[in-house]
RNA sequence: GCAGAAGUGGCGGAAUUGGCAGACGCGCUGGACUCAAAAUCCAGUGGGCUCAACACCCGUGCGGGUUCGACUCCCGCCUUCUGUACCA
């Protein structure tokens, strides 16, 4: 990096596995942990803020009550368990090892989570106020998935219990005839029939060992189980059977779905395959009959039909007007109630693996716990000889005794420490900070250094890969408002202009990569054509955004240019050429000058970096042709390409007579009134037609340019005599004659 | 399937309040210099037609449309890339 004369100030770096730098990872953590999030001012505040409510007076139950409101919580989930293995996969890892022959499992255990959600909402509303990329912030919407409807519960049959759905639907109520429940709902096995059980262990089996993925690759055959329950749909009043299928996912809504098989597809599906009752209670607005048994008629511009009880009807209803009618009537009757759902899941946020950040927290022997303070971190990983995790889903720190069990000098109980450590994401949800204030041990930056850089909305610019588009991009979002919530950072967002460079594949238009045999070694090009031209030839390959295969022959383009621009000021042993000289500029090479000064400049702003270095380009050419170069335009032109040259550009400097560096000049002026040309071609149609260009001065009227053009040849034979019906003219562009 | 982006010479790409399509570079062709070559410099280079020039015609993935005028705007398709995965 050093030798592409990168412009890093190494003294700055940062490192998130430094005991330094994690020391705040785990600060920042327990500020989530000590947190609760107050609903009516939509912010994070203190645990010891929360309001306990007055019937829990037990010190053990205030705690419970504590511990259910934090920020950062255990909760059991379900994770992607490999028994042989002894430890958790990531969804990516499964396959390769389910390959290899190993059993992987969907188990619930024992995991901390991070209350992402409730920042939905403001995670999704300020995404107005940054600069990124449409697709992307497209990206983190539907990432987050507002859907807004209704909870509405379905009592069971012959139990104590009902079941409670979210639909985004409850206008079609009148048409659910049966509920299906996730495989995983923990009301299964309360309520199938004995004679089903059997069949749904064997369900729940095949579901458990199904990842995710597998669970939608699947998608086109619908399965599920009957457990040989009921339950009762509460507008309609009739018993309706209730399944168990691993279409329905347990992680969103409350994992149990009504079936409207009329006017949802997936249940459209099921119901086919299953041979279950598909009602219609929604008809077009065009009149038209549908026929419910061969689609689901989906769309959310209908009206009511077959939807009434003693105590309300939809019928003829448009959808909107339905919706808000039974939301009505279900909240009167105590059976629903309007409800928005979100997409995004808590974040899982522990990790089974010795490499991580240990999550600071110790657990005493009566059952209480406390997280360490600020002078007892970082909490340091132990020197270990053995990585491998535990074997029993805690990680390798579990079978380090010294550390894991210990006396706690500030309450002189016995402890032991929290297992888990933290992911990979969380010294980069902050990282970005830290260079503002790399070495402070006070704080993790210091609030006043933080809002001098990053005052002005976050980051000023933000390049990175598109692969980050919803994970760290979301995941540091959220960290930053826990952060602002409680007044460390001066900004609501932290990135507020983002860029996605797009990769530059091999020379055979593939991703470059090792088994491929196309990667390029940097090394060997600089050391063939030299640093200045790998950086301009990358920058010159096209725009920044775009994905684009490297071409090394084609590099000899940039490498000729800087040669060429080394020749026009400087000689082959690296004097000052004699043709430069002070001497005044010609017309055309002053716009030339100008122009390239202004477009370079502007080029920067907007990252068009290939534009800035064909104009550039231009220049040289201009000059190249020159007998003797002003001495005034080649020291503006070297300041020009100092940025995307600065080795060749600091010799060219020096050249040229001056001793401070070129980095320290400020990027030339240009003279607006000489990037306007004297002079214009311009063009003469007749019907639309090219049929001649003008030298005309600037900003003549319709009426000069008109004698003009209709003096001349060409335009005299394609109008022919003919009548002219209409001219249109545009100033300083273009004059068209409609015969 | 859905969402987003893209499709322009032999190649990488340029051009957006709709107004010269192909800037700039690579490659290729010819010339100058040289004993020769490399390097360098100069000229040419979308296709068709033409001995050639002029002129003319065609041309921005495909098919329509709006407009005096469309790479650009609208409708419908095709292809590629990226992301995502039954979200009720």
């Amino acid at each position: 990096m050093n030798a592409l004369g990168l412009g890093y100030d190494w003294t700055k770096e940062i490192n998130t596995t430094d005991p330094n730098y994690y020391k705040w990872t785990q600060w920042m953590f327990l500020l989530i942990y000590n947190s609760w999030f107050d609903k009516d001012l939509n912010k994070a505040r203190h645990i010891n803020e929360l309001p306990i409510p007055a019937e829990i007076t037990d010190a053990m139950e205030i705690e419970n009550y504590k511990d259910s409101h934090r920020l950062a919580f255990i909760s059991m989930i379900p994770v992607n368990w490999c028994a042989e293995l002894g430890t958790v996969l990531a969804n990516e890892e499964v396959d390769e090892w389910k390959s290899k022959g190993y059993t992987v499992e969907r188990k619930p255990m024992r995991q901390w989570m991070l209350k992402i959600t409730e920042y939905a909402d403001r995670l999704l509303t300020d995404l107005d106020l940054v600069e990124w990329p449409t697709s992307t912030k497209d990206m983190q919407f539907h990432w987050i998935g507002k859907s807004v409807g209704a909870e509405i519960n379905f009592d069971v049959k012959n139990f104590d219990k009902s079941v409670k759905v979210f639909t985004t639907r409850p206008d079609t109520v009148f048409g659910a005839t049966y509920l299906v429940l996730a495989p995983e709902h923990e009301f299964v096995s309360q309520i199938a029939s004995d004679d089903k059980k059997a069949e749904i262990v064997e369900y729940l089996k095949k579901a458990s060992e199904k990842s995710d993925l597998e669970r939608t690759e699947l998608s086109k055959e619908k399965t599920g189980v009957f457990i040989g329950a009921y339950a009762i749909n509460p507008a309609t009043g009739l018993e309706i059977p209730i399944w168990i299928a691993d279409y329905v996912l347990a992680q969103y809504g409350t994992g149990a779905i009504m079936a409207v098989p009329g006017h949802d597809e997936r249940d459209f599906e099921f119901a086919k395959e299953f041979n279950l009752p598909i009602v219609q209670v929604v008809k077009p607005a065009d009149g038209k009959a549908w026929n419910i048994e061969e689609s689901a008629f989906v769309e959310k511009s209908g009206f009511g039909m077959n939807s009434a009880n003693s105590e309300v009807s939809l019928n003829d209803e448009p959808t909107p007007k339905a919706i808000e009618k039974i939301i009505n009537w279900l909240k009167e009757k105590n059976i629903g109630e309007a409800k928005v759902q979100f997409k995004l899941r808590d974040w899982l946020f522990s990790r089974q693996r010795y490499w991580g950040e240990p999550i600071p927290i110790m657990y005493f022997e009566d059952g209480t716990k406390r997280s360490l303070d600020l002078d007892e971190l970082p909490l340091l990983l132990p020197e270990v000889e053995n990585f491998n995790p535990a074997g029993t889903g805690e990680s390798a720190l579990a079978t380090v005794e010294s550390w894991v069990n210990f006396t706690d000098k500030k309450t002189g109980k016995k402890a032991r420490l929290e297992t888990n450590t933290m992911p990979q994401w969380a010294g980069s949800c902050w990282y970005y900070m830290r260079y503002a204030d790399y070495a402070n041990n006070e704080i993790f930056c210091d609030f006043e250094k933080q809002k001098y850089w990053l005052g002005n909305g976050g980051v000023d610019l933000y390049v990175g890969g598109a692969e980050h588009a919803v994970l760290h991009l979301l995941y540091a979002r959220f960290w930053h408002k826990v952060l602002y919530d409680f007044g460390y950072v001066s900004t609501v967002e932290p990135f507020q202009k983002l860029f996605h460079q797009g990769l530059i594949l091999g020379e055979d238009g593939e991703k470059m990569s090792k088994s491929r045999g196309n990667v390029v070694n940097p090394d060997e090009v600089v050391g063939e054509y030299g640093a200045d031209s790998l950086r301009l030839y990358e920058m010159f390959l096209g725009p920044l955004e775009a994905v684009k295969p490297w071409s090394t022959k084609n590099i000899t383009g940039t490498f000729n240019f800087l040669n060429r621009a080394w020749r026009l000021i400087a000689t082959e042993d690296g004097k000052l050429s004699e043709k430069v000289q002070d001497i005044e500029l010609t017309p055309e090479q002053d716009y030339v000058l100008n122009y390239t000064i202004k477009k370079v400049g502007e080029d920067i702003e907007n990252l068009s970096f290939n534009t800035a270095i064909a104009q550039m380009m231009i220049f040289v050419n201009e000059f190249t042709k020159a007998e003797v170069k002003p001495r005034s335009a080649m020291e503006k032109f070297v300041l020009c390409l100092s940025p995307f040259a600065p080795h060749i550009a600091e010799e060219l400097w020096q050249i040229l007579g001056h001793h401070k560096s070129v980095s320290l000049e400020e990027y030339p002026i240009f003279d607006e009134a000489k990037v306007v040309k004297q002079s214009i071609e311009f063009i003469v149609q007749v019907s639309s037609k090219i049929r001649a260009k003008l030298q005309l001065a600037v900003d003549l009227e319709e009426n000069q340019v008109k004698e003009l053009a209709l003096q001349n040849e060409s335009v005299i034979k394609h109008i022919d005599g003919k009548e002219i019906r209409k001219v249109i003219f545009v100033k300083n562009k273009l004059i068209n004659f409609i015969v």
